[in-house]
RNA sequence: GGGCCCAUAGCUCAGUUGGUUAGAGCGUCCGCCUGAUAAGCGGGAGGUCGGUGGUUCAACUCCACCUGGGCCCA
């Protein structure tokens, strides 16, 4: 027995009983381990970070994913998915920071970061098992991902991976220390880190001066004009850029009664106030090494900068440097090397001092100065006053710009050097573009666009953070000489097994130098992106004990298109480093997903979906499903629960009709599949409309799994579901119906039973990657022979079943048949009423040959009597129409193709009619003989002298409006059997009752019809009689109208 | 400031190496069906393919610029 969908049963309980079949039958665990070990695919899961509660996004990636995976496990391969947990970093801290109120990094301290790591680790750990957390959702959703067995990045096996890695890094004397100006929060007392920085820009207001620096040695008083937003920085200022090849000038400006020499880019010019009189011109080159008086002197009486005045003497002169831009300001920028990137670069090379006037709490650090000791932005307005004083300010005013805050406390930020650890990963720059070639993204130009973009424009990989809850970066130094020892295990600390590698622990240890020195372990944890990035070989515990970790590289990684400098570039980075090769083969990425209105999800925005929620109402694999089709993964999607929805109704709802039409005739009938069925045997025997739809569903497992296996998912979901409303639902269910519910057991019948049945269970096999819930249920509710769909293997195309020629054939009878019911929605003759016949003008015999096929099905399903073929050529009451081919003539023809198109338009009707025959047509367009051949033009029949008419895509067809007094009396006999089936229905009668119908009417007509088609009635109506015994007015018949007639019907049941 | 992506019907999306009626679903309007029925089906209306310029016999498609949106990086 096959169940029968008598009680509608919700998607969430459906996916709950599956869930817990696969839970109890542990389907995850051998869907993998029945696969052979030979035949390794190899996934790597990109570990999320467990900060905060999963959103409908993570559905998104994570159903990408799985599709992939358990494709690749029903094509025979063994996907071991491992989980994995990113653990550490800065959200984690910040989550706890506010827990317990703090603000600043200082107040960890004095907590314990022993304490505080470890309310980090309790936070992430509680986050990945609590109630709608990471666990849940992925088990819901139907992500099969070993969560049993995940590698955590907190745990010491992981970070002692790491180690390992840090040490070959550092023994191939990739790792430095440096000097880096950073995006800096004074606030908070740290570095950010780009992603970090994106967060905080806004519009904010900003002093906007124009600064006089003095020329030295020159004759009359002369002034490099200077613009800066950043006052504070005068005060560490050593040098003046100008960009190399731009024009500057040298201007007597008047404004007020106060006349001027001053040095600035001749396109800014423009800038001055009051009357200009440019006096010289040179390049930006040429002014190089002419030297200016500092603005203040503070540098050179405090205290704390007597060390480094003498470099000092180097400075105050213009650098050139094609950084500079005339875009605002004067093309003329002051330098202040420990706070701009461009500054510190140029220092370096000309060789200035890092002045760094501010400390780490944002406090200006300059004993003699007035400003000592005062928050760096507070100090502006004194500054431009005190330049003011001194004549030292062209113009002061106020912008507004973007810049960038604190995203976490809303501090404005500065750029500000500061100690770091770098990865020289520039070093090996052309292996990871190398590498980079050999990967196929999805999409395409994501490999030399975004990713190879950015390989390009590599910069040195800053690691370290001075954080608390990260992997402490494994390099002791020596107090004494400075000598460096990076530790690549555990062991080498010499402590217990289980000691913890984290901070503050770690800090303790300390070894004894060559020297005699002691080492202490430098304080600072890792950036939390190479943790992620070292789990190809960390989730193993891996220390080197053979070339490559196991299954090195990933065939397959999924994740979202903000990781390109993520975990998309990490992975390449470290592992590529270690084991000479590209981590991972195919990478689809995938891009945001947005809310309804295409606004990105936040929760300050408020409208976040909540994937538990929609899950439950439309069921995880209408999720899966919606999120996959909607759009292809790489490009932006709103997010519709209407879409949603419909989709739910169209495909499930659907399938699930489908199998429930199967399944209520196949009970009844005792349907057993036949053995020859499933071989295929018989085929051409078979009825036209069941090869058709067998080889549709050839064909749509040969698209499927070409898509599949490139890596494309977006389109064998829409495939599947063209192949199931369409082609399946409504065109073979409904085009077959009666076979199953009338007419004898027998071959026909069979054959219809096979057909769906090897439909229904291709299909569910087809989507089971997609939509794993689902296939599962009707996979076993079609009594599929394993334990689950997911331990069957993916179907393989059945080459002998697709016929090329059947599918179009069958496509023209649609066509055809779209084209006669519009004709008799025009005509207002409904389907019901029989018609006469309809003529179809075609190209040649071969076409009627091919359209004969299909014949029967056309005349059902548009219910004429007769179809007549005419070749256009013979006759001639068809009008054609000529046009020229554009594709085959327009590359033989060039200028003159519009003449010519012009010209075929407009042949006669004879002409066309020669051309046909003959195949060929000389024409002479402008003075030029041109010979037209087969397959230049296009002729096709436009109208037919006296018929209703209606044309598409090539195909003609003419319908006969013509009515008979025979064919209004079947029309009759049809509505007559239409009121009798709704009646029977309205009696609550069994769809296998026999009955017997009294009928009367005062209609002659009606009657008439009725006795005329009597033996059709009692067929369609499972009616043993048809009686007229004129009872005409007691409870008993019904009263129906049939085309305005009345008419009464009384059935009765035969036991 | 740099890089990448996107813009097609009211909405969500297709659109083959450039080739002549620009498609689908939803919505809307009209109609059908009633033994798949808490379903199903058909038909109609609806588009200057973001804008401007260029290449070409021919541009939604290729090129340049512009506008608007998104992401990443400075």
């Amino acid at each position: 027995m096959y169940p029968e969908l008598r009680t509608s049963v919700s998607p969430d309980e459906r996916e709950h009983l599956v869930l817990r079949s696969w839970k109890e039958n542990n389907i995850f665990r051998r869907s993998v381990e029945v696969r052979s070990a030979e035949r390794v695919f190899s996934f790597y899961e990109g570990p999320p970070t467990v900060n905060g509660t999963p959103g409908i996004h993570h559905v998104f990636s994570r159903a990408l994913k799985d599709v992939i995976c358990r494709y690749k496990t029903m094509c025979g391969y063994r996907v071991e998915r491992k989980a994995g947990w990113d653990t550490h970093g800065l959200p984690v801290e910040i989550a706890i920071e506010k827990e317990l109120g703090f603000r600043h990094k200082q107040e960890i301290e004095a907590y314990g970061v022993d304490k505080f790591n470890a309310k980090c680790k309790e936070l992430v750990y509680s986050n990945i098992e609590r109630d709608a957390g990471w666990r849940e959702l992925t088990e819901r959703m139907g992500y099969w991902v070993n969560m049993d067995d995940p590698y955590i990045t907190c745990t010491n096996d992981y970070i002692e991976s790491v180690w390992w890695a840090l040490k070959k890094f550092h023994d191939a004397g990739l790792i430095y220390k440096g000097f880096k100006i950073q995006p800096y929060c004074p606030r908070c007392e740290k570095a950010l880190s780009s992603h970090e920085v994106a967060l905080g820009y806004r519009q904010a207001k900003d002093p906007s001066v124009y600064v006089k620096f003095k020329r030295k040695n020159v004759e009359q008083d002369e002034y490099f004009l200077a613009w800066t937003t950043t006052p504070w920085t005068l005060l560490a200022n050593v040098a003046l850029a100008v960009h190399p090849d731009v024009e500057y000038v040298t201007v007597i400006n008047t404004r007020k009664d106060k006349t001027e020499r001053l040095v600035l880019a001749e396109a800014l010019v423009s800038k001055l106030e009051g009357e200009v009189e440019i006096v010289d011109r040179k390049k930006g080159k040429e002014l190089e090494g002419q030297q200016y008086e500092p603005l203040f002197d503070y540098l050179f009486t405090s205290k704390e900068w007597e060390a480094r005045t003498i470099e000092l003497g180097a400075a105050y002169r213009i650098v050139a440097d094609t950084y500079v831009s005339t875009e605002d300001g004067t093309g003329i920028v002051h330098q202040a090397p420990a706070f701009g990137e461009d500054d510190y670069r140029v220092a370096q090379r000309e060789g200035f001092p890092v002045i760094i006037t501010v400390a780490g709490d944002g406090s200006i650090k300059l004993s003699s100065s007035p400003y000592h000791g005062r928050f760096f932005k507070d100090a502006d307005p004194d500054i431009m006053n005190e330049l003011k004083q001194k004549g030292l300010l062209y113009r002061r005013e106020t912008i507004e710009h973007t810049y960038p805050f604190c995203w976490r406390c809303d501090t404005a930020l500065l750029y500000y050097a500061r100690n770091a650890w770098y990865i020289r990963v520039t070093e090996y720059k052309n292996k990871l573009v190398a590498e980079n070639k050999k990967i196929t993204w999805q999409p395409p130009e994501m490999r030399d666009g975004r990713f190879g973009n950015w390989l390009e424009d590599l910069k040195d990989w800053g690691i370290s953070r001075e954080r608390f809850w990260g992997t402490p970066l494994p390099i002791w130094v020596c107090e004494t000489c400075g000598k460096q020892k990076c530790v690549g295990s555990a062991a080498e600390l010499g402590k217990p097994k289980d000691f913890d590698l984290h901070k503050p622990g770690v800090d303790d240890v300390t070894f004894t130098c060559d020297c005699g020195g002691v080492m202490h372990r430098t304080p600072e944890v890792i950036d939390v992106w190479f943790d992620s990035g070292s789990m190809p070989f960390a989730q193993h515990h891996f220390m080197g004990e053979t070339a490559k970790p196991l299954n090195y590289p990933a065939d397959y990684i999924s994740e979202g298109v903000d990781q390109t400098r993520g975990w998309f570039y990490t992975l390449h980075a470290i592992n590529t480093f270690l084991f000479g090769e590209a981590p991972y083969r195919n990478v689809i990425v995938n891009d945001m997903l947005l809310d309804k209105k295409g606004q990105k999800m936040s929760k300050s925005k408020g409208n976040i979906v909540n994937p538990f929620d929609v899950m439950s109402k439309h069921g995880a694999d209408a999720t899966r499903w919606y999120l996959l089709s909607a759009a292809v993964p790489w490009k932006p999607r709103s997010f519709s629960e209407d879409d949603l929805g419909e989709l739910e109704r169209k495909l499930f709802g659907t399938l699930t009709n489908t199998y429930g039409f199967f399944a209520l005739y196949a009970n009844i009938d005792h349907y057993k599949r036949s053995e020859v069925a499933a071989v295929g045997a018989h085929h051409a025997a078979r009825a036209e409309v069941d090869r058709w739809i067998l080889s549709k569903l050839n064909s749509l497992v040969t698209s499927c799994r070409a898509d599949f296996d490139a890596y494309e998912v977006t389109r064998p979901a829409r495939a599947i579901q063209e192949f199931v409303a369409e082609e399946l639902s409504n065109w073979y269910i409904r085009r077959n119906r009666r076979r199953f519910w009338k007419g004898e057991q027998g071959e026909d019948k069979q054959a219809a039973y096979d057909t769906l049945y090897e439909c229904l269970l291709t299909v569910s096999k087809l989507m089971s990657p997609i939509a794993p819930f689902f296939s599962d249920w009707l996979y076993s509710a079609l009594g599929g022979p394993l334990d689950s769909i997911h331990l069957d293997a993916y179907p393989e195309t059945n080459a002998a079943l697709i016929d090329p020629a059947l599918e179009r054939r069958m496509e023209a009878a649609q066509i055809v048949s779209s084209l006669v019911r519009q004709m008799r929605e025009r005509a207002k003759l409904r389907v019901r009423q029989p018609l006469a016949r309809i003529l179809i003008p075609v190209a040649d015999r071969r076409e009627i040959e091919e359209l004969r096929y299909v014949e029967d099905v056309i005349r059902d399903e548009v219910n004429v009597k007769r179809i007549e073929f005419v070749e256009a050529g013979d006759s001639d009451v068809i009008k054609l129409k000529a046009k020229a081919n554009f594709k085959s003539l327009g590359a033989r023809l060039g200028k003159s193709m519009k003449n010519v198109a012009a010209k075929v338009q407009k042949l006669s009707q004879d002409e066309i009619r020669a051309y046909q025959t003959s195949g060929s047509l000389a024409l002479n367009v402008d003075g030029e003989d041109v010979t037209l051949l087969r397959g230049d033009v296009d002729v096709t029949a436009e109208d037919v002298e006296g018929w209703l008419v209606s044309s598409e895509r090539g195909m003609t067809v003419a319908l006969d409006t013509h009515m008979t007094p025979e064919l209004e009396r079947e029309g009759m006999a049809r509505e007559f059997v239409n009121r009798v089936q709704n009646l029977r229905k309205d009696s609550g009668f069994d769809v296998t009752d026999r009955i017997e119908i009294h009928v009367s009417s005062s209609s002659e007509e009606i009657m008439d019809a009725v006795r005329a088609h009597a033996r059709f009635i009692q067929d369609e109506t499972l009616a043993e009689s048809i009686s007229s015994n004129g009872d005409t007015a007691d409870e008993g018949p019904a009263a129906v109208e049939i085309l305005d007639r009345p008419v009464f019907i009384r059935l009765s049941r035969l036991r």
